[in-house]
DNA sequence: CTGAAAGCGCTTACAG
DNA sequence: CTGAAAGCGCTTACAG
């Protein structure tokens, strides 16, 4: 009959929308891709319309796209906070009594639902495979300064070569964007420093291709070990193909759905924090042969 | 004083939601990454929020989704129509009156306003390079079999070809699933041929490094002269860095964008169809040395 | 059990 | 020019 139910109509009446917001930092990214194909998947599930926000990393656009989500009276909320949100943004969160779950990144406050990847652990995993292979210097590359991933990466890295017994001057580290040209300064830089680490651990794996361009660049590409962190599709494809810590974003964008939906049917549920373990993918980059 | 504007109610009065629909074939896919991303920063601008649909390229699931936006009685609709979509389907949005624009991938009945990469004019540019190379047999590598933007590129490099005054029979093809797995297999079946060819246009970047995958675990990285398409963010970093027909994803979703609000704002206007010229970005996997 | 009415929060045409 | 009222399309509590 060409009748098409009207749910905004609805909404006015039950005060429910069946639209949850997702507001992330950077769609392009294709980890966050696969975040948010998992998360919306799992939404649609419950019967929830995504309505998506990019906030390219910015606190000023994310507090309008917050806004939007506020007018148009979304049941939930599913944040990749930007970099340097004020964790005061979480008691507003509770104000607004907006059931909300944190998706990769978190907030210092720790008092919001969370599903991420457990970094500590990330980092543990790749340090202590560098640990076997011998390497006695161990080298963390890229990551913005003070985001709680890097840190929390630098920290299992740090605890594992403590407890084979290395001084913690052994462990350095430098600071670059995320990215490709982020990977390639940094890879300029370590070879222009007095001596290489024995091994690098990369913070994302496209700061890993960057410092394998420099590395090529400098006809150098077999002088290190080197491990990643992510596993995008193309790491397996590369040469050599990369050693990476998977996080797997689909499913950690599935169980942050399923968190969500779960607060959404009762708001008063308790903190959730999941922090899920990521995995070693071994393959050529860090030394070992296939 | 925390009070927060309404819109659903406006809706229900003016028509109108502020909502537009985003329904995509892939999100994870980074190329449809990119182009979401201009999507959601020029409907922004105008003042629009975005309703995502993910639709894993899966005719059943895109009807599911379309049901959904009308239901939320969105604006306007921009969408990247999944593999097999039926023509028709077009007409639907005319009898539902809702202002919409195909992005990235086009249906055949053609009444549909349209924003894309002229892919004739990527198949050829990419042909003619390889022929100034002296390549005198090309190999079209991968895409899935019907895909309209497969057919024009192979037309513009078909075309290049006879201009060159080769014969139908020096351009060859085989079709592979669009993925790093598809180049790989696509790759080994290259190297079990009886012969190889002088050069090879991969229907994505991502087919580009699984063929090189297949060619480094047979030892034989220099074999081909070598083209992808899309020019993402790893293809500077490959090694050989891959030379590449760049689409310019942001761009062009900018593109469809500011053709989607236009459209909202006088439902009249004529059909448009606007296909950006890509660009041959030349970096050393197609012979060139730096 | 059925059906008419009220009301969600806006906007806009209309009366004063 | 200002302000009260109607109405968008639903849902739900209530009267019959």
């Amino acid at each position: 009959m060409g009748y098409v139910y009207n749910r905004g109509a609805a909404t006015l009446r039950t005060q429910r929308t069946s639209v949850v917001g997702v507001v992330v930092t950077h769609i392009a990214n294709p980890y966050f891709g696969e975040v948010l194909g998992g998360l919306d998947a799992e939404l649609k599930r419950a019967g929830f319309a995504t309505l998506l926000a990019d906030t390219g990393d910015d606190v000023d656009e994310q507090r309008r796209a917050l806004q939007t989500m506020r007018e148009q009276r979304v049941d939930g909320l599913a944040l990749i906070p930007a970099t340097g949100t004020p964790a005061a943004l979480l008691d507003e969160f509770a104000e607004w009594s907006l059931p909300h779950v944190l998706v990769s990144r978190y907030l210092d406050d720790g008092n919001s639902s969370y599903v991420g990847a457990d970094d500590v652990l990330g980092g543990r995993l790749a340090a202590e495979h560098l640990l076997e292979h011998g390497c006695r210097t161990i080298h963390y590359l890229g990551g913005i300064e003070g985001i709680l991933s890097r840190r929390d990466r630098i920290r299992g890295v740090g605890a594992a070569m403590a407890e084979a017994g290395l001084p913690a001057s052994a462990l350095t580290r430098s600071v670059w964007e995320v990215s490709g040209q982020g990977g390639l300064a940094g890879g300029r830089a370590l070879l222009d420093g007095e001596s290489l680490p024995d091994g690098v651990i990369c913070h994302s794996d496209s700061i890993a291709m960057g410092l394998y361009r420099a590395l090529y660049d400098a006809g150098a590409a077999d002088v290190l070990r080197v491990i990643g962190y992510d596993d995008v599709a193309a790491a397996a494809l590369w040469e050599p193909p990369l050693t990476s810590i998977a996080t797997h974003g689909g499913s950690l964008g599935a169980a942050a759905g399923r968190l969500l939906v779960e607060r959404i049917g009762q708001p008063r549920g308790q903190v959730v924090v999941q922090r899920a373990a990521p995995e070693l993918v071994v393959r050529r980059s860090c030394g070992c042969h296939s």
